[in-house]
DNA sequence: AGCTTGACTAACT
DNA sequence: TAGTTAGCCAAGC
């Protein structure tokens, strides 16, 4: 697979994402079978601009660094519930199936 | 070919 | 709960 597909891969990973959800890197890297979390942020520095990317996030329920506050913004327009700066991946994390 | 870097993680302390 | 450490994978020099 090409980097070029692999992106795509991604792109299209993030934006199967409904609103209300959200993914961690590593799920994104895992769905796409390919590559790691850190491509995946790659990626979505690159990319990014044409997909809901506020709703790919850290494993730890917390955004990137560079874009916290407005990324948590987004998030809640999307219905998620943010508690302290922080997504409850337990109640909102992606479910591919959906 | 070897080293550095980074929208990451999981395990330790 | 907050810092640190080691592993990770691909890109760029």
């Amino acid at each position: 697979m090409d980097r070029e597909e692999y992106v795509e891969a991604v792109l299209q990973a993030v934006e199967s994402i409904p609103p209300g959800s959200v993914a961690t890197y590593g799920d994104i890297a895992q769905y796409v079978g390919q590559g790691g979390p850190r491509q995946v942020g790659a990626i979505m520095r690159e990319y990014g601009g044409g997909v809901p990317w506020w709703r790919v996030i850290r494993a730890s329920g917390v955004p990137a660094d560079e874009v916290v506050d407005h990324q948590i913004e987004l998030l809640r327009g999307d219905g998620v519930r943010v508690t302290n700066g922080k997504v409850d991946l337990r109640q909102v994390r992606w479910d591919p199936e959906d």
